[in-house]
RNA sequence: GCUUGGAUGGCGGAACUGGUAGACGCACGGGACUUAAAAUCCCGUGUUCCGUAAGGGACGUGCGGGUUCGAUUCCCGCUCCAAGCACCA
């Protein structure tokens, strides 16, 4: 007898849907239980068998948590803009819209065949009018937002406050811009000539191992201040149920320092410095750096500057002029990648100029060289050689000096207390910088010493020094950068801005929304630097209705991101037309703890994830959601590999998944994702392996089927392996532990199948624990058994402790640590009695034979062990 | 280089707060049923040594140490693998 899924499955699927069995309802009366997907992208390929392993997931909490009485949120849709679309659009020759649907209505038959729970009422997609109406909403309440740093929080740009200074229109609406939230910027991008387009950095490497090159050039962008979040994006991930790596990877990419910035004063070439105090400053010029050592101050012995840094020009003496631009032209045109790349070969070239070390009071060189970034901290550097790596390989490279002045401990203890010693002795060429914390020599001027301190006190010691001469003050730096917001692409949200003749722009108003894309024939790059929309007259030029006013549309479109930043807010109120969604449905399922359970790839622990959680934070402050944070718990399903390594087209090692419900069924499936390991971790895909699973369910089926239930009582062992079921699988669904669930169940089923009598109550029973695992077997086989509502609806099994108690345990016997036999013994046996039953045991007396007891360990209902000599 | 994980039979993996290592499945071997095969069911299966056998012993969770009566589990030091970051001063 077996299982025929083939009709089943199916059947009960369309059953479902007719049924709306699965919709998801805001029943106040309940708690709420949202569990999403991560955003799947339709892409041309269809499902891979790596994308049921997470929905499956998601699927059997969804399944239990409603068997458990909770109101459950459980959508999906789709994340339907984006480049590939758009290229094979152009490859077919077809709008991307029909490419758009085309996929989408593969991925929705797709996921259909799996059973899965989702409310498909609830579906959205990025390119519906009704749903990217609301993209450019969010987009425009971040663009009318500025951050206030004393209520530190984002508030409407209308409460902004205007200096009284400024005056004029213009230079109001400037001011007033350069505070927005969303603002436009000119500065250097990733562009791609093949594709049309600039890339995020993040995009880069990507399409350049697809054979693509990739620029920097100077672009008028769309950018978002992300960066006015970067502390409570930081200090907000410490209360977040999410994976350690992906805190770790956040912290890394928000990248906190905390430093010191330093000025130091440009002096002439001329300039002694004897005389400076004295000598008239004709052009006082300063250069402020940032560390986070300011500690080494004293072993600073020159300056770098980034070649893009502004200074350059400013500082750089004439007979340096030609050496110095050449070197900028030349580092301008690498590319980031490139820069990073020449990681051994430090270049630089000097300026001409020198500054004043403000603790040394010495005269040291400035040098422009690409190892110092513009954009990070203030594109300046004080070099100290002894103790950076990177300063060190510099200095070494261009013969620059080499100070010491921190000694490592070892060094100290080891020398004279005082530390003269260590300094003589770290005077030996290094091979290498010392970069550890340490203790301070050589450093010390007539006002202030550092010398005989720990790196931890310097640091004090000197910022206090640096702030009272008025040489520097704390600082903090982050690697984070605001985001780039704009793509010159077609497939996309159009960005709701128009720009008129006079320079001003206005944003569209939430009547005029949405901003939909034109629909044309061409949508290929215009090749100017714009997308194929600036080559739509009619829908870029035009009269603007609400001013009069000849008026230009933003050609610009948004980047992928943008409609994956706020999908799961839409979920909760996907038809509303009046609002992105409702304060109710908003407050009841994302209400306190957000979304409760989000399950995805670990490739968007960063991006997506950090957008969307500044996205959040701007419509928190902004009074739309009650959350600070989006998703209280996130988990990373790992990748299913095939011959040891990762699906992929090239490789030509996918398995497709309708190939697979179609031999094993969609169950079978199921299960086997589940059982293949823990759902975190990569796991290998064995089409041989999976064999035990459809017979796993048959024997499932006949356990039902072969013979008639038994209306009787449980026996009592039978009766524990129920309860265990129902407390492992109730336990391993919260701990997302699958595989050990469906271990559990096979254990269930081998025992009762060997059994004479087959308890209806307790197979039923064990059909609840099964049902969100195989959906469609278990539906089936419950109705057989006579009921009339889905098993899906039914209250899951509760576990009864007291039959969870086993009559006898096994005790494991030892002498000298080692098992010399076993006996089984009531779980509350005292001390004495399980050491009399152990001193009974025949495998113990031979190993305690003319040997003397010296100790006994007693371990209630666990072991005995005799420590005998 | 840095960060975070990981390493257990032929394979995927299990093992609670230190207490029977190898649950469950795959594969393999043997048997039953069958004219035969498939399916199904039963038994066996870490390595090795002694014994004709029943049985008994030794070793065994990447490597080397340590703590402990006892370590896959805790501590120290390595090796290798995976993922991410990588001139962020």
């Amino acid at each position: 007898m077996r299982y025929p899924f083939k009709e089943i499955e199916p059947s009960w699927q369309k059953k479902w849907a007719d049924q709306n069995l699965y919709r998801s309802v805001a029943d106040p009366s309940k708690p709420k239980y949202y569990v999403l997907d991560m955003f799947p992208y339709p892409s041309g390929d269809g499902l891979h068998i790596g994308h049921p392993e997470g929905y499956t997931a998601t699927d059997i909490v969804s399944r239990y948590k409603r068997m458990c009485r909770y109101s459950v949120l459980h959508p999906i849709g789709f994340d339907a803009f984006g480049l590939p679309t758009e290229r094979q659009a152009m490859v077919e020759n077809i709008h991307p819209r029909s490419i758009t649907e085309r996929n989408i209505a593969t991925f929705t038959r797709q996921l259909k065949s799996f059973g899965f729970d989702y409310d498909w009422s609830r579906s959205v997609n990025t390119t519906d009018p009704s749903y990217l109406r609301w993209t450019q909403w969010m987009f425009l309440q971040i663009y009318n937002s500025w951050y206030d740093p004393e209520m530190d929080k984002a508030r409407h740009i209308d409460t902004l406050p205007i200096p009284k200074s400024i005056v004029s229109q213009h230079e109001i609406d400037e001011y007033i811009d350069s505070h927005r939230l969303a603002y436009l910027d000119h500065i250097p991008v990733n562009w791609c000539e093949q594709l049309g387009t600039v890339l995020a950095n993040e995009e880069v490497d990507e399409w350049i191992e697809k054979g693509y090159t990739v620029e920097r050039r100077p672009m008028r962008q769309w950018m978002l201040r992300i960066t006015a979040y970067a502390e409570r994006l930081l200090t907000d991930l410490n209360g977040l149920d999410w994976p350690a790596m992906t805190i770790e990877m956040q912290r890394n990419w928000i990248g906190k320092s905390d430093g010191s910035e330093i000025q130091f004063r440009v002096v002439s070439e001329y300039e002694e410095h004897e005389d400076m105090a004295a000598s008239p400053r004709t052009h006082e010029q300063t250069i402020t750096i940032f560390t986070t050592r300011p500690d080494t101050i004293f072993g600073a012995t020159y300056l770098v500057l980034a070649p893009e840094n502004e200074l350059v020009d400013v500082i750089t003496t004439p007979e340096y002029h030609d050496r110095v631009e050449i070197y900028r032209q030349v580092t301008t045109k690498k590319s980031d990648l490139e820069r990073t790349e020449l990681t051994k070969q430090k270049t630089g070239v000097f300026t001409g100029a020198f500054a004043i070390n403000p603790a040394t009071n010495e005269r040291i060189p400035i040098w422009i060289a690409d190892y110092v970034l513009a954009h990070y901290g203030t594109g300046a550097i004080m070099a100290v050689p002894g103790h950076d790596q990177r300063d060190f390989e510099f200095a070494s490279t261009f013969s620059l000096s080499i100070v010491t002045v921190v000694a490592p401990f070892t060094e100290i203890l080891e020398g004279s207390p005082d530390g003269r010693t260590a300094a003589t002795a770290a005077f030996q060429p290094p091979t290498k910088a010392f970069v550890d914390d340490g203790i301070n020599v050589n450093s010390a001027n007539n006002m202030v010493s550092l010398n005989g301190l720990h790196t931890i006190d310097s640091k004090r010691v000197i910022s206090e020094w640096l702030e009272e001469r008025g040489f520097g003050r704390r600082a903090i730096q982050y690697k984070l950068r605001d985001w780039l917001f704009s793509r010159q692409r077609y497939w996309g949200e159009p960005i709701p801005i128009m720009f008129f003749d006079d320079g001003s722009k206005r944003a569209l108003d939430d009547d005029e929304l949405p901003l939909l894309l034109p629909d044309v024939a061409d949508f290929k790059p215009a090749g100017t630097g714009e997308s194929a929309l600036a080559t739509v007259t009619e829908w870029v030029d035009f009269i603007d209705k609400k001013t009069g006013k000849h008026a230009r549309l933003e050609t610009n479109t948004m980047p992928q991101w943008a409609g994956s930043c706020w999908y799961y807010l839409r979920y909760c109120d996907p038809q509303n037309n009046n609002e992105f969604c409702s304060k109710e449905a908003e407050q009841y399922w994302m209400g306190d703890s957000g979304i409760d359970l989000y399950i995805g790839g670990a490739e968007h622990a960063v991006l997506h994830l950090i957008y969307a959680r500044f996205w959040h934070k701007v419509l928190f402050d902004r009074g739309y959601v009650s959350t600070s944070e989006p998703v209280r718990r996130l988990f990373h399903q790992g990748l299913i590999l095939a011959e040891g390594k990762k699906m992929s087209k090239s490789l030509g090692n996918v398995i497709n998944p309708d190939d697979m419900i179609d031999t094993f069924g969609a169950d079978a499936i199921r299960l086997y994702e589940m059982f293949l390991g823990p759902l975190e971790a990569s796991k290998p895909w064995s089409t041989q392996g999976i064999e035990g699973m459809p017979r796993f369910l048959d024997r499932v089926w006949r356990l039902v089927l072969e013979s008639p239930l038994d209306d009787v009582e449980c026996p009592r062992e039978l009766d524990r392996v129920l309860h265990e079921t129902i407390s492992k699988t109730r336990a391993d669904i919260e701990s997302l532990s699958m595989n050990t669930a469906i271990a559990q169940f096979m254990i269930f089923v081998n025992v009762f199948t060997s059994s004479d009598i087959r308890p209806r109550k307790a197979i039923e029973q064990f059909l609840q624990c099964l049902a969100p695992f195989a959906p469609h077997i278990t539906e089936e086989l419950w109705m057989r058994l006579g009921h009339s509502t889905s098993i899906h609806l039914s209250a899951f099994p509760e576990a009864d402790p007291t039959k969870l108690i086993k009559d006898e345990v096994q005790i494991v016997l030892q002498v000298n640590s080692k098992i010399r036999g076993k006996v089984m013994l009531s779980p509350d046996a005292d001390e004495q009695t399980m050491e009399h039953a152990a001193m009974k045991d025949e495998g113990v007396m031979r190993h305690l034979d003319g040997k003397t007891i010296r100790k006994t360990i007693v371990v209630r209902g666990k072991l005995v062990n005799f420590i005998a000599s």
